[in-house]
DNA sequence: CAGCCTATGTATAAAAT
DNA sequence: TATTTTATACATAGGCT
């Protein structure tokens, strides 16, 4: 399916291999999608390249709702706390600008008598101390945010983990009832 | 890819839904393998249709293997990046605390000359502009600290949703094993 | 239903960006 | 390294057995 017939074995040049690993990812993940809204099935799909990035889908019906609910719940939480964050990030720059200009603004380089000076220093002083303290006061912001953010994912990774084993008991019960019937085609 | 372009909804007719769920199933287990050769990565793949037939495919246990090293990789990371967190905490408050002092030895704030006050004056702002660096490049350094943390965390958290679907694949390959493409009636 | 046929829509290899 | 482009190989929808 492109320029030339391409036999399935590993492919040897390096940069080639991570192209066409990159290209058929997506087409796998996006076939798995079909898949599961033309037929209406349950699909899920994991991928580890070979350097162990991980690429994953599945269509979240009932064997991942819980899952899902809580998953989806947690994207809140931390969204909102990203976009405090870039808030805090991006917005603090032309805040400490706007308070520097206020502060200047009335004031005169040229003028040079000594007393004239004396004013503006004490402005620049005023100016540059607030600066500060709103410097520390949004970095001081910008650390807790971040904290926070660690403490929340800990606590799903934890979650996670524990999932995992409900997952594998769940699984097991399921067989488990309907062992007179279980049939199994190799 | 076929006589007439397909709209991507669920199929209403029942027939044509379950031919086209064997096609395209077929088809996605195929891509699936391909992918996993051409590329060297680790593939797992499981459908479970409407009526409950489960159909899976993986490129072999390997894929465990290097989740679990992937996850044991970033647990040491973590820690390490916790370690160096903590002392720049920590550390920072006697680290500034030593630069002050270093910069006052020598200084006697009683001589009252002019020249003498001048000199204070200049000894205290290059201490006090030394001081303010060294706080920020350690706020700023902590700062990066956290977001990779925040990455590393939310890269695990992936890891261990797909990790619930891995013990399912496995429990599988335990109940036929046998070739990787199956089927199972439940 | 499973499989074959074939016209047609898609995916993608190679190359360029 | 990812994305875009183009030419080609492949997958598959609808039909038929």
């Amino acid at each position: 399916m492109g320029r030339k017939k391409l036999e399935i074995k590993r492919i040897e040049n390096k940069s080639s291999r991570q192209v066409t690993f990159s290209k058929r990812r997506n087409g796998l993940i996006e076939k798995a999608r079909q898949l599961s809204v033309l037929c209406d099935a349950s699909v899920a799909l994991l991928v580890v390249s070979a350097s162990g990035k991980l690429y994953s889908f599945s269509s979240g019906d009932n064997l991942v709702k819980i899952l899902d609910r809580y998953g989806k719940q947690h994207a809140d939480d931390l969204k909102a706390l990203d976009h405090q964050s870039k808030a805090l990030n991006y917005g603090s720059h032309y805040e400490l600008l706007e308070l520097v200009d206020s502060k200047l603004v009335g004031s005169n380089v040229k003028n040079v008598s000594i007393d004239a000076l004396v004013q503006l220093e004490e402005h620049l002083e005023t100016a540059l101390s607030v600066t500060r303290a709103k410097k520390t006061e949004l970095m001081l912001k910008l650390v807790e945010n971040l904290k926070e953010k660690e403490k929340m994912l800990k606590e799903e990774n934890q979650v996670l983990a524990s999932q995992v084993w409900i997952r594998v008991a769940q699984f097991q019960l399921q067989v488990s009832r309907s062992s007179a019937t279980f049939t199994c085609y190799i």
